[in-house]
RNA sequence: GGGCGGUUAGCUCAGAUGGGAGAGCGCCUGCCUUACAAGCAGGAGGUCGCUGGUUCGAAUCCGGCACCGCCCACCA
């Protein structure tokens, strides 16, 4: 260390993350230890392939501890001397981005369809450039140790071959086909999504009964609905079967109010006869329950909302070119008009709504490209049944499995611009369909003449692209070797809500494709939410910016808070946690600089010269294996509560002020054996709070072999753990407590030495003198009377006790061991607990009651 | 309607295989003790949601109940 650097390190009382991070952030980079080469193979190899953000995003909650959780294991894997990649992306994320890019058009008084589909792809490309790093550049100042010159991107070329690649091949299997389907539509972003993309939402709509006159009669039936608008588009009229109300109508004809439509009367045992008036009103065009009754019982379809949110032509003159709502309104209206409403009440239901856009869902019938998932799922399920891909916490492996189990096609296309185009290119000559690769150049059906072919104007689904993540980027379908080295990946973090959207079409997708698994564990962590419980969010207002807390505390104290205070099960976000982290950060800088600005200049090793230095070898040792252990399990907030213990408790709070003496006078034992621990502890800390422990390796005598994050994560030593030392030091820490405790009650001032002797032949350890300031010398045996006994120390009388508080405190003291005595005695003297209680806890008990009755003793009957 | 998780100190949470309830923050008392006042020493504070049961013994195991949260599901 040069005098600028000790200079530096004296003055500096206070760690300060941003002075820090950055600098340090920097020399990792140009070492370039976060870029492996792509040698060994994917067992020696550890590999992490990041869920990749938003292009649009800002680093939230979410990835920052997404984010916390995957650098932790990567640093220390690394440090464990694997090769380990941590592949960083972003993803194009279709309509989100087309989302902001729209919004930022309509602020400049335009629109994509002004631009046109090219102008507008353009656009997105710009916006990306621009924007699309910011995120990249925040996953740096998390400190996360991804390769930044392996980047990638859903749309980079090689990853859009891999997407043709996929989707032509799926085709090709007859996984992927087109149908006109009942899908979700999304009128927020005019497309269609997928049922992973709906989210049910309570509303209170109005149900009214309406009554369809039966044909050529008096009857009518009513019907219940809430969505009269719809009623334009019915095609049946449908009641259970054994609905003795209804039994003779059913082959029967109603007559459509409004429109005249006859509708048959038809049987099916969906009908809950129980539920309203027991007859249904069906309409297969915009209802997914009587799109599967009209598929049944072969009815029309009659589509009278359109696309765009109107109604159309079909919907007669009346209504057509009309929004949804005002179509509702006018016909209430004209039923009301004529006094078919029976009844209006309001009715609270579930109601799908786009989790995109947020808008209600208009479920229609599209024509639409679909990717039947069925024989995918199976492979899927079974590695997952066989833990071969391990998920944990173990709970969610079954909600897995109970989705992959009845899993349904997947609608794939999407009405958007912004994305992968579909390869599918269509002749309108022949009507021959195309799906390819590459763009054909004519029609292999027609002869001779038409040539053109016109490109599918949709694109495919984000999470089309996202499956083949794990794979594609590592240069798929290559043969890399990059694939070699690193796929399968070791181990993906996520939260719960993507396991169906990304997560399990990973598997499958990697499965058939890349002919293994994408990921041997997958850990699935807790959510983060706002202080009150409410969800994090923007929109809510509920959201704390991780850059802002960065900004005020540090990378590392971040980190730190999020690993503590996740865990199974949903939090609060604290800001206390992260303020522990810093606190700690804090004290780490501290003790560091009173090791390092005071140790001689030693090599650092393990020296157990006396006994607090065999205990605090030992408790090392302790450490490394509990924040170790914790870590190759996953339990992250244990291994950073662990790590805070003994760098507090154990190394600052006690053996620091121990060996503080010995530190300042020079000895070098000391001073190696500090250093040796305080190496140790940082390659321990490193993981969770890199920057702090970096800078202050880069201060350490074994700074000039190299940086810290890659250095080796310490295992620990058997040979260094020392029971009796651990029990030595263990009873002078007791005995010290006992002694500062009694000071306290008793109000001697902080910096009065006691008097006293030692009472019998257990003579305390020769540290708790100093450690409880008091003094042994000068007091003879067998003189003056002892004022209280703690433990084995007699305090004796002197000016600055006052003897009356001593004698309250006795008594309060005697009064409890009567109580513990009582309870022990009751314990013992219960047959069954001495029969049938194990041996060594019955022992516990008896010794626990000689003790007690021994303290009393010794203090004498009192009274 | 099914499933999952939760209920422990004022707050946020820990508490394998059942044997006298813990941490951080907050609060109280005393300390600027030559690493750190973002610190040090000490302390107060819980009938472990309610209720049955199993057991010598239950925060912990089993059965009910009550709230809270999440996921899945086609009831107009």
């Amino acid at each position: 260390m040069d005098e600028a650097r000790r200079t530096k390190l004296e003055r500096t009382t206070r760690y300060d993350p941003a002075e820090v991070e950055g600098r340090v952030f920097e020399g990792w980079l140009e070492g370039g230890y976060f870029h492996p080469p792509a040698t060994g193979t994917p067992g020696e190899n550890f590999s992490v392939a990041i869920p990749p953000p938003n292009v649009t995003g800002a680093l939230h909650m979410g990835h920052a501890l997404n984010g916390a959780i995957q650098d932790t294991l990567v640093r220390m894997r690394r440090m464990q001397g694997r090769n380990t990649l941590w592949l960083l992306g972003t993803d194009h994320a279709g309509i989100a981005t087309q989302a902001v890019v729209e919004k930022e058009l309509r602020a400049d008084g335009t629109s994509r369809h002004e631009l046109g589909r090219e102008g507008f792809v353009e656009r997105v490309w710009e916006w990306k450039q621009q924007y699309g790093s910011q995120i990249v550049e925040q996953y740096k100042r998390l400190g996360a140790s991804c390769d930044y010159e392996r980047e990638r991107f859903t749309l980079d070329e090689g990853y859009v071959r891999a997407v043709y690649r996929v989707f032509v091949a799926l085709y090709e299997k007859g996984y992927v086909y087109r149908d006109n389907y009942m899908v979700n539509w999304d009128p927020g972003s005019g497309s269609a999504i997928s049922d992973l993309e709906v989210e049910n939402r309570e509303v209170t709509d109005t149900l009214y009964e309406i009554d369809y006159p039966i044909e050529g009669s008096e009857r009518a039936m009513t019907v219940a609905t809430v969505r009269p608008e719809t009623m334009l588009a019915d095609t049946a009229v449908a009641v259970h079967p054994d609905d003795e109300r209804y039994r003779d109508l059913i082959g029967q004809h109603a007559i459509l109010p409004l429109v005249g439509r006859r509708l048959a009367v038809i049987a099916d045992d969906y009908i809950d006869p129980k539920f309203g008036t027991g007859a249904l009103k069906i309409t297969p065009g915009h209802d997914a329950n009587d799109f599967e009754i009209g598929r049944r019982h072969g009815l029309d379809e009659v589509t009278v909302i359109g696309e765009d949110g109107r109604m159309t032509e079909a919907a007669g003159e009346r209504f057509a070119g009309l929004t949804v709502a005002e179509a509702q309104e006018a016909v209430v209206e004209a039923l009301r008009d004529e006094g078919l409403i029976r009844s209006e009440e309001e009715f609270t239901h579930s109601v799908p709504f786009s989790h995109r856009s947020g808008e209600r869902i208009e479920p229609l019938i599209s024509l639409q490209w679909f990717c039947r998932m069925d024989e995918l799922a199976k492979p899927a399920i079974e590695v997952v049944e066989r833990d071969e891909v391990r998920i944990v916490p173990e709970q969610w492996k079954r909600v897995y499995l109970d989705w992959m189990r009845n899993i349904r096609p997947w609608c794939v296309s999407r009405q958007l611009w912004w994305g992968h185009r579909l390869p599918v290119w269509y002749c309108d000559e022949c009507g021959e369909v195309v799906v390819a690769e590459s763009t054909p150049d004519r029609c292999p059906n027609c002869h001779g003449g038409h040539e053109e072919l016109r490109q599918d104007e949709d694109v495919l689904d984000t999470w089309f692209s996202s499956a083949l993540w794990p794979f594609a980027t590592l240069g798929w379908p290559d043969d890399t070797p990059e694939l070699r080295a690193f796929y399968p990946t070791s181990f993906l973090t996520t939260a719960r809500e993507i396991i169906f959207l990304w997560v399990a079409r990973m598997v499958m997708m990697g499965l058939e494709f890349a002919d293994d698994i994408p990921f041997r564990d997958v850990y699935v962590h807790s959510v983060i939410q706002a202080p009150d419980g409410r969800r994090m969010s923007k929109s809510l207002g509920t959201g704390i910016d991780p850059l802002d807390e960065i900004e005020e505390r540090g990378a590392d104290a971040l980190r730190f808070g999020l690993l503590v205070m996740s865990s199974t099960q949903d939090v609060p976000y604290s800001m206390e946690r992260i303020q522990q982290g810093l606190d700690l950060a804090n004290k780490m800088w501290n003790a560091s600089r009173l090791i390092l600005l005071n140790a001689a200049d030693v090599e650092p090793a393990a020296r157990p010269v006396l006994p607090e230095d065999r205990w605090i070898l030992s408790c090392l040792q302790r450490a490394i294996e509990s924040v170790g252990g914790n870590l190759d399990a996953y339990d992250f907030s244990h291994a950073a509560l662990e790590l805070y213990r003994f760098f507090w408790s154990e190394l600052c709070d006690w053996y620091l002020e121990i060996v503080k003496p010995r530190l300042y006078e020079g000895e070098p034992e000391a001073a190696a054996n500090l250093l040796h621990v305080l190496e140790r502890v940082l390659m321990l800390a490193h993981p969770i709070m890199p920057f702090v422990t970096e800078e202050i390796w880069s201060y350490t005598p074994r700074a000039d072999a190299g940086p810290l994050v890659v250095s080796e994560f310490p295992g620990s030593d058997p040979g260094l753990i020392d029971d009796a030392a651990e029990a030595e030091i263990g009873a002078a820490i007791e005995l010290t407590r006992d002694l500062r405790r009694w000071r306290d009650l008793v109000g001697v001032a902080a910096g009065t030495v006691l008097t006293a002797r030692v009472a019998d032949d257990a003579a305390p350890h020769e540290l708790v003198g100093r450690l409880a300031r008091i003094s042994f010398d000068g007091a003879a045996d067998g003189g003056d009377e002892a004022l209280a006994t703690v433990g084995a120390v007699e305090i004796l009388a002197t000016d600055e006790i006052d003897a009356e508080q001593v004698r309250r405190r006795i008594e309060e003291r005697r009064e409890a061991l009567r109580s513990e005595v009582e309870r022990a005695e009751r314990k013992l003297a219960n047959d069954g607990f001495v029969a049938q209680a194990p041996a060594e806890v019955v022992d516990a008990e008896r010794r626990k009651l000689a003790a007690y009755r021994a303290e009393l003793e010794q203090l004498g009957a009192g009274g």
